[in-house]
DNA sequence: TGATCATTTGTACGATAGTACAAATATGGT
DNA sequence: ACCATATTTGTACTATCGTACAAATGATCA
């Protein structure tokens, strides 16, 4: 039925689908990004885009062809957005204002894409999110070869900030920064309802702010070695830990 | 186990040899918590149960049914701990600690289930992750009627020992923290990865003490309204330093 | 225009999905 | 031991999956 009346209207018109290829990665991109890779089906992909299933296999192959392209779509741009953005965030004179910019330095690209339309950035990471969650193995290739340098930069360059927290701690902080940041993408609206409607779940701009704010004070804190030393002393009678 | 219907007619059912229902339970909830619903079929989990695919329909309906009940049977306890530990954590006296204890008491449960066998809290939870990740309808009902409470309880108490900052922010950096308990659970090899060997994701002890502290600290932060005079102070008082 | 190549369509195939259901079997009360 | 019922098994039905492939169509250029 779809299929049918954009045929009409393409021959009333003349208006060609201009790029068929594009049509079924936008589609894609968003349908695997709302409901995961395996939930959705070539024929959604391909009933969305206004196509036939015979040109998903024609233009990609396979269903992980697909899925491998929306990547290599995004990953380049967001990437070097990301290395611009932390070589600026490097010349910050001011420790602290270098941390935040940093910090900053990786959460923006997430939020905002280089080379798409609106929310294009946003989709490509809450789909990054969901495929980390649903564990495609196609997809942890490109993760470990692609992410994990500009991971490795970024929690270098923190260090370079914080001289005084031991690298394993920046380690699990980043990483909880970014899984924060997955969660906030998957389900936004959950904040709008614990907050009861005092905050907007769907609001980027808002979430980056709260995201660096706390990622930044989580990063200061004093590191673990320390800290249980030092709580040591006042923890005596709670329990027979270790 | 051998729960037994008074009298009642026929429909009560005693589960006198309850060996393959939870076998049956057990291998579902192992497998969805590592691949994900969508990615595993009912014919996989009666294999992985030594079972039929019809006891499986006859135990549980449907597949559906059979993720229900999984969430039914780890929802209760781990929701009464969380109530028992944050009820003992609103009765330290001094505010940093009891602040530490709110967030221990809401991240403990997560890993150590009360009910079940050896990592049946970080499977669950871990499966907690994947579902909300996958969107699914059934799990979505769940968590907004049982979880929502919870986390307002918690928001609450957190608030109390922060009146200074704002409950949206708490809202924020609690949605934050259940959002890298989650991803760390679901990906705990990339702390491994990234740190090089130096810290182990899947030490649940140790990841359970650097969540605690990265999100103390975080909700100490100074909430983003006020950030940009306390800001300004300090920005004054090292140009004056220098 | 007609030939050539790229793209789209339509359809089909084998595999597997969730679930239903009758037959077979195990179990507990009397 | 017998019966009633709870459970397990085996199988089949329908739907949908990813993908392949030939035919139809569109576009490009000599």
């Amino acid at each position: 039925m779809v299929r049918k009346a954009a045929k009409a209207e393409s021959k009333a018109a003349s208006t060609r689908k201009p790029n068929m290829r594009e049509a079924i990665l936008a589609a894609a991109e968003e349908l695997f990004s709302t409901y995961g890779f395996n939930a959705v089906s070539v024929r959604d992909i391909a009933q969305a885009a206004g196509a036939n299933p015979g040109s998903v296999t024609y233009h990609f192959k396979t269903k992980d062809g697909l899925l491998l392209e929306i990547y290599r779509r995004h990953c380049g741009p967001m990437n070097r957005r990301r290395s611009e953005l932390l070589a600026a965030a490097r010349r910050v004179r001011d420790l602290q204002d270098r941390l935040e910019a940093i910090v900053r330095a990786y959460v923006l690209p997430a939020f905002t894409s280089g080379s798409d339309l609106a929310g294009g950035g946003t989709r490509f990471t809450r789909l990054r999110a969901i495929m980390s969650a649903e564990g495609n193995e196609v997809v942890r290739k490109i993760i470990a070869q692609t992410f994990d340098d500009t991971s490795h930069a970024f929690v270098d360059a923190i260090h370079e900030s914080l001289p005084h927290i031991p690298r394993t701690d920046i380690v699990w902080r980043s990483h909880f920064l970014l899984g924060a940041l997955y969660y906030t993408l998957v389900t936004p609206e959950r904040v709008s309802r614990l907050s009861r409607g005092s905050a907007d779940g769907t609001d980027a701009g808002h979430a980056i702010e709260e995201l660096v704010r706390a990622t930044v004070a989580s990063l200061q804190a004093a590191p673990l070695d320390q800290a249980v030393t030092a709580r040591r002393k006042t923890l005596v009678a709670a329990k027979g830990e270790r």
